[in-house]
DNA sequence: ATTATCTATAGATCTATAGATAATGC
DNA sequence: ATTATCTATAGATCTATAGATAATGC
């Protein structure tokens, strides 16, 4: 180890874990310190021990989670119709997890406002999502399985924008919106689309 | 007339055009009455005469968009390809001002939480959103233009989520993202699809 | 008489820092 | 010696209301 402590860590985590809930919940700006101090028994002035500012505190949230997911969604490894069957399979995880999916949508859409501190985060994750899936497509495509004409890039900008948006449409109105049946419909017509001719 | 004074009136649009702009840049959570007021150069106090609390503002604002917009949308007259073809203009026409999609954008990405004085308008807008597309879609297969076994409710919702979704890309990297482009083929590729075999 | 506007202010936040004290790890 | 925690507080908001004064419309 390098000298690092590791008694705090269990406080950090559990910090971690209720700002989650309260950006979430409120995103960014609704959210309060105090309110999180709180539901971690702990001073304001202690929980700005661990993280400096409500900034800073953020962007650790965000980074945590963006760690876990990516290791979780796996796309890296696959390519090709299988890819996109995983996506339909990360789509049906999230309709089981609304708190995580808030999180992201909540501070997504408030990051479109240039002075939001998750700005630069959210711009800098959408190139990554649309690098990952727009790969996975061309290698389907040199692999035979997808037609070698498809835009990768443009049905990348395709997929995310219809899991975003329908998320967005599950969150407010949940029971009107089957989010994984229509995003799987959508998954398998586009695998039929891109099949070579 | 029935006795309601006209003599505020300006007054009132002024104020709604100048918190229009101050809730798209910061949100309504981020939003400022004493802001707004400053730009409309009037008071805190004397703003608040015209509009009773920030939330009954908001709701003004939302609604005086959405009654132009509906008009502007014109969906109710149009089926099939047509229809269609009329989202991808208002797409367009959206990528021309990005103050008003970032007001929807950022307004229903905070509508989420459950707390949001927005988030019954946002529920309400989505279900007369995918009324007014389904219906469109259904008017298509009824005339044979569209194949008469479509799932018009899941289309409505997957083209609202792609609209949303490539929006949300658009407004936090206007460079790299062409929302127009990317839901023109979207549609293209519908129509395509949704031909009667 | 009604409407529009102002000043002043209540009352409730909010984030962040200063500085003291306690607990822990080498 | 470092880390964790606390109390107290600065300083900056914020929304909304009370109550006075000016302008307007019938």
């Amino acid at each position: 180890m390098t000298g690092v402590s590791h008694r705090g860590d269990a406080r950090r985590d559990r910090i971690l874990a209720v700002a989650l809930q309260e950006f979430a919940e409120h995103g960014y700006r609704g959210a309060s310190l105090a309110r999180i101090a709180e539901r971690v028994e702990l001073s304001q002035a202690g929980l700005l021990h661990h993280f400096k500012s409500k900034e800073r505190l953020l962007v650790a949230v965000l980074e945590y989670r963006d760690e876990v997911d990516t290791r979780r969604f796996g796309l890296d490894s696959l390519a090709g119709p299988a890819a996109l069957h995983r996506l339909a399979e990360v789509v049906e995880y999230n309709s089981r997890v609304p708190g995580l999916v808030q999180l992201f949508s909540v501070i997504t859409g408030e990051a479109v406002t240039a002075d939001h501190p998750a700005h630069a985060w959210a711009r800098d994750r959408y190139r990554r999502l649309r690098e990952g899936v727009a790969r996975a497509l061309r290698k389907g495509a040199e692999s035979g399985e997808f037609r070698a004409d498809l835009d990768a890039e443009a049905h990348a900008d395709r997929l995310i924008a219809m899991m975003d948006g329908l998320q967005t449409q599950w969150l407010i109105d949940p029971e009107r919106v089957d989010m994984a049946a229509v995003f799987r419909g959508y998954v398998d017509d586009l695998i039929a689309m891109l099949r070579p001719a």
